[in-house]
Order: structure tokens, then sequence, then C-alpha cells
DNA sequence: ATCGTATCTTCTGCCGACAATTAACAGTTT
DNA sequence: AAACTGTTAATTGTCGGCAGAAGATACGAT
């Protein structure tokens, strides 16, 4: 049996067809469509209760923003990402959150700034627990809270969508890119250069940190 | 009349749908379809020799892609950028510039590396001649040679993706971010941080040029 | 003459069906 | 038993058609 998640009756503001992207790109990044399951038309089709044509338009817009393959005659398949794909995305993942950096450091807000000094300050103390459970949402809320308040519309979506395509990355313990008390120095840096007011000292943090990252996991992997 | 590039029968290795996407982006970014015009599929499918289905997932790969909007009920239309949609576009670009010159700086070869001298010194010589029709071309190349050089296909391919989308802002001419001779002084400095492999200075330096290309767009604009 | 309204036309959204291709299977041969 | 081959089943690619929404047009009221 299928979850009540797939109803997709809210439809008659957005398209069906949108509606069906949301839906095939939740059953990706929560883990039920596997890298490299096929995504069967008619099956799924079926199970959203829609005829085979917007469907098709989803998973070409899926395919356009990296989440599935498509081969002629053979089917839609969910990307499979190698070593090397990853280290791509993390690497365009870099250099974006720099300029999120960059920009938040800009237009800072004492709105966000009260937001990531608490941020930090939790994390600390998750950091000497050693408590990872809470330590991890509040991570993402941190990275969230600089994205979203950069001011960027564009970067804030692709940054999203290159962090959701990680998911596709085999090893999903590793994409975390561990290191508790580590990370958080670096987090205390970067709030450093925010709270100053420095573009460039935030993007040089920013870039850092993720780059950073990025060896966390290469470390673990090989 | 239709220029024969309209031809698609090329069609047993590619699918239908990517070749229409292909024929779409092309009219749109030689613009026989300009911003703002809508996409009737009936008339384009005919024109194509299809049906609108293939044609419907063609366009619904561009709207992922941000070339055209998608309004329901209504069509499909191109999509036209605003200053602050240009601006973003420029900032994300600048990252994404700034990446490839660190990583081309990390793995240059002495093929590329005579490859951007001769660039260089060829525009210096069309700067000195204010030969503009010369100059133009080069600086493309020469943008190329980098962001293709770097190693990294997820962010050639972004970024190729953002020039192209640039042609959807009104004021194509002033997409170039002209100024000749102060354009090549930073191509000076970009070449000599990748000739010292020094990927630090080769990222600020390639930042800081797309950036002042951004500053000389938007003087111009405003 | 202008505005509002009703009608008609055009176009999009969605579906079901058929053709073409690929995958699965069974039978045969070596 | 493994490899090859012909046949069947499953799945994708494409098409045409119908219902409904948006847009255009014509008409009438003020």
């Amino acid at each position: 049996m299928h979850s009540d998640h797939d109803d997709l009756s809210i439809i008659r503001t957005v398209s069906l067809t949108s509606a069906l992207e949301r839906q095939l790109e939740r059953l990706i990044v929560e883990g039920e469509l596997g890298p490299g399951d096929r995504l069967n038309e008619i099956q799924l089709a079926t199970r959203f209760g829609t005829s085979r044509g917007p469907l098709r338009e989803a998973t070409r817009s899926l395919e356009a923003k990296g989440f599935v393959e498509v081969i002629r005659n053979r089917g839609v398949f969910v990307r499979q990402l190698s070593i090397s794909d990853a280290i791509e995305i993390y690497d365009v993942r870099t250099a974006l959150f720099a300029l999120a950096g960059k920009l938040l450091a800009e237009r800072m807000s004492t709105g966000i700034e009260h937001m990531l000094v608490e941020l930090v300050e939790k994390m600390e103390i998750a950091s000497r627990d050693a408590d990872l459970d809470a330590y991890y949402p509040l991570n993402l809320k941190f990275h969230d809270t600089i994205v979203g308040g950069a001011g960027n519309e564009l970067m804030a979506q692709e940054y999203l969508r290159y962090v959701k395509k990680m998911h596709l990355f085999r090893q999903k313990s590793l994409i975390q890119g561990g290191g508790l008390e580590v990370s958080n120095e670096e987090h205390k840096e970067m709030l450093e250069a925010l709270l100053a007011r420095d573009p460039i000292r935030a993007r040089d943090t920013h870039w850092q940190h993720v780059e950073n990252a990025k060896q966390r996991m290469l470390s673990a992997v090989t």
C-alpha cells in the first residue's frame, strides 16, 4: 500500500504535471526510488491516477534538473552519481555557498544575525555533548538561513537542488561531511565575517567551509 | 518561410523530444522567439511535423532550465528577465567562473597555457586597434577555454546555460559588459594567476573579472 | 462612444489507442 | 551446460481527439 502522500487532488491552481513532478521528486529523495531504478510509466500513472502524458512531462523536467536519466526506448532511470559526480556537485555547491556568504554579508539584518548566533551557540552545546541528532538539523538550518537570507533567489534554488541531488549518491551517510567540533569552529569563523559585514572574508570562509566538508567526505569514501 | 535548420530527420539516435528541445532553444537564443512571446503548441508542432505530445515534453525541459515559463491554461512563454533577474544570474555566473579559475589553476596544462597566452595577446592587439569585431569572439573563446578546461563538466554546463539565459534580457547589447582595455587588463591578471598555478589568486581574479563586468553592465543600464 | 455582456473561436490539459522497440522466455543446437 | 535464435510479452514513442478554460469578437445597454 502506498502512503496517503500520493494524493495530488490539490490540483486546480498548479498543473497536474508539476504536482506529479513534486511527487516523483519526493519518491526519489525519500528513497522509495533508489539510484538506478526505472520509473515505470504505466505503473506510476496508475498509482497517481493519471494518464502517461503528464507523467512523461514531469519526468522530462526532472531530467533537466538532473534527477533522472532518460534513455530512448528503454525508459527513465533515477540517476546514479559516481564519486567524480559527487565531487563536481560539491565544487559547484562550494562556489554557490561562497556567493551566499558574500551576498549575506552585504545585506546582513539583525533578525538573521540573532538567528545565526543562536544556531551556532546551540550547535556548540550539541557538539560538546556529541549529540549528532541535535546537531544535524541545527547545521541544516544554519546553512538554509545563510542561503535563504542572501537575497538571490536563483542561487538559493540551485543550491537546494544540488543538496537534494547529493541524495542520489550511494554513500548516503557520507553526505553530511561529518566532524562536529571542526565544523562548528568553521561556523564561528563564518559568523564572525558576517557580523563584521565583511563580504570578502565571508566569501572566503564560506568557500573554505564547504571545501573542507568535501575533503572530509572524500577521506571517508576513499 | 522557415530556414532549413528546422529539419530534425536525424532522429533515430536521440529522442524526438530532445531534438525539439534543441530546436526551440535555438529559436529562442537566435531571437526568432523573443522574451514574452508565446509558444503556440499547434503551430510549432505543425511546423516541425510532430504531434503536440513531444513538443510539450520539450517545453517542460526548457521550463526546468529557466528558458520559458509555463502558465496553466494560458500557455508557454519565453521568459523575460528583469534587471534584478540579470543581477542574480550574473552573480551566480561570477561564482561559477571563479570556480573555473580555481580548478583550472590546479590542473593547468601547457596546451591550454599556450592557447590562453595567444588569446590575450590577440586581444591586446584588437584592444589597441579598438577592433570590437575582432575582440568579441576572442574574448568569448578565452572564457570558454577556461570554463571548458577546468575539468568540471557540471560547472561548464551550468555556466553555458546562464550565458544563454542572458540573451533573454531585453538589453542585448549590454550583455557583453564592454570596456575593451579595462577588460584585457583583467585578463592579464587572471592569466598570471593561472600561469603561476595559484588557485586562490586565480579564483579571486576570476571572481573580480565577472563582478566588474556586472558593474559595467549595470552602469550602462541605469 | 464606451462599457459591459454574451457568444464564438482558439488553444491548452488530459486521455486512450496504436505502432515500434526492447526485454523476457522458451526451444534448439553445439 | 552454454550460446544462439525465434517468439511472445511488456513498455515506450507518438498520435489524434475531446473537454474545458482563456481570449476574441460582436452585440446591446447606458
